[in-house]
RNA sequence: GGAAGGAUGCCCGAGUGGCCGAAGGGACACGCCUCGAAAGCGUGCGAGGUUCUUGCCUCCGUGGGUUCAAAUCCCACUCCUUCCGCCA
């Protein structure tokens, strides 16, 4: 959620960033909000006063009955019976008011940094830098969609996931099964110099889906359990975001770290029938999320660390990637900044987006209410969120199936996975 | 799933209709004292909104209700604890 008092004091350079998103309805968006909050404050002044009246008579009413002046009693008792009814219709009217506000600002995306290159869609990201991809030093070998490889190596079974599950499930078998777990561990081994691990719950509440900026705009991409009011969550960003919400931190203890493995699950609504081949996209998938509350003027260099991280680990794995800088027009709607990782996968011959890595200000703080005290000083602020993949299993998997695939159809282990396959250095045909 | 008890500020804890935004203690901060510290003493110490300051409004798990007036009474819900049942 933005800050409302933004609107008041510096609408014009609200607006300007807004337009900068390319989604003409946004404005009209804010000026809505400008209006119900103009509305409201009136209200609630008009309110409070009432209020302040009927807590005086009232007060009044106690102080008579104590010195017996039972008349002059009733009397202020009947007055503020009177005002406490026009009170009672307007504070309903101001409610109402709040409520309306509260849905405007929902659904008003984040501010984007000025950093946020141009652009209207995902075509205009640009390229911030490549790192090992050589397309001339890439066999025919390699050059063997992971689908066909999984298949042929008896561990990826997404005949029979379909079976169990219904379309765009996966089943992973075998070796194929260990090295899915083998990245996890990877990766969690990798950040764990400085980051909790947690295991959170993975069905989470609205209002925890809401915090993330996951409701009320795209319940559609969600799984929800009806029956319990639980929604399955797309990410562990959700309910790691989640941890303090309502909380007061000290500053001392920014930047707060966490990471955590989770299985996330995605209707994945609107891409039915799209780059769902194999491991590319599926309902359910592993990854490892790092996340962090930072002070925010910790948040620019945090997300410099995260993208180091998460393509750290890519490095670590010998894979070639690329760091891509989300444009405005493609930046989700809690986002401030974002920088993806996409790993060359030569078999499906393209860029797989590997890792999202985000900073959301206090977009996500505000709606989640993640406030910190600073040092020696009064009154609260919110805290600037950030978070990214420290690895997505299916797509890096995949990519390994392609590039690591060897002449004779098996696939070679990375190096830096060998400590948790039990051994396995090589998957061979069964 | 059934039964009982509980939810108050950073923590503990008092408060059963008005004088309670909330006693008391702890923790914390500052000052005094001290060579320094501990102990002692004094002062301060929740959050949000609105406001130039003063002030005013809201918040005692959440949402409703009763009342001139609710932390306090009523209803519903959530969560915690204990017991029973069930269960990986």
């Amino acid at each position: 959620m933005i800050d409302v008092r933004l609107l008041r004091s510096d609408l014009e350079s609200v607006r300007a960033r807004m337009t900068r998103r390319g989604k003409p309805d946004l404005l009209a968006q804010i000026d809505d909000a400008v209006a119900l909050d103009a509305r409201l404050r009136s209200l609630a002044v008009e309110r409070d006063d009432l209020r302040r009246r009927v807590n005086d008579l009232s007060k009044q009413v106690g102080q008579l009955r104590r010195e017996g002046r039972a008349a002059d009693a009733d009397a202020a008792m009947a007055d503020s019976r009177r005002l406490g009814d026009e009170e009672k219709s307007l504070a309903a009217t101001t409610a109402e008011t709040e409520e309306q506000l509260r849905q405007v600002l929902l659904r008003i995306p984040n501010l984007i940094s000025d950093e946020a290159p141009d652009g209207n869609s995902d075509a205009d990201n640009p390229v911030v830098r490549v790192h090992g991809f050589d397309p001339s030093s890439i066999a025919d070998h390699q050059r063997v969609p992971h689908w066909e490889t999984g298949v042929a190596l008896g561990i990826l079974d997404n005949e029979r996931a379909a079976k169990i599950s219904g379309a765009m499930f996966s089943m992973l078998r075998g070796a194929g099964a260990t090295m899915s777990r083998a990245l996890c561990q990877l990766a969690l081994d990798r950040n764990a110099d400085a980051f909790e691990e947690i295991r959170p719950p993975t069905l989470v509440t609205s209002a925890t889906l809401t915090s993330t900026g996951q409701l009320p705009k795209f319940a559609d991409d969600a799984y929800s359990i009806e029956r319990d009011d639980l929604w399955c969550i797309p990410t562990a960003e959700v309910p790691l975001t989640s941890i303090s919400a309502g909380e007061i931190l000290d500053e001392a203890e920014l930047p707060r770290r966490f990471m955590a493995y989770s299985p996330c699950y995605r209707r994945e609504s609107g891409s039915a029938g799209r780059d769902t081949r194999g491991l590319l996209r599926g309902h359910e998938f592993d990854k490892v999320e790092i996340l962090a509350y930072a002070a925010p003027e910790q948040g620019r260099a945090l997300l410099d660390e995260f993208v180091a991280r998460a393509a750290g680990t890519i490095e670590a794995l010998g894979l070639p990637y690329r760091v891509v800088a989300i444009c405005a027009g493609d930046l989700g709607q809690s986002h401030h900044l974002s920088f993806d990782i996409e790993v060359f996968a030569p078999g499906a011959d393209r860029w797989l987006e590997v890792s999202s890595v985000s900073w959301f200000s206090d977009y996500q703080a505000r709606r989640a209410d993640i406030r910190f005290r600073r040092a020696g000083q009064k009154g609260t602020e919110h805290v600037h969120t950030l978070n990214g993949s420290a690895l997505a299993v299916p797509r890096v998997l995949a990519a390994i199936l392609e590039y690591y695939r060897q002449p004779d159809g098996s696939v070679l282990v990375p190096e830096a996975l060998r400590p948790y396959m039990r051994g396995i250095t090589v998957i061979g045909p069964r």
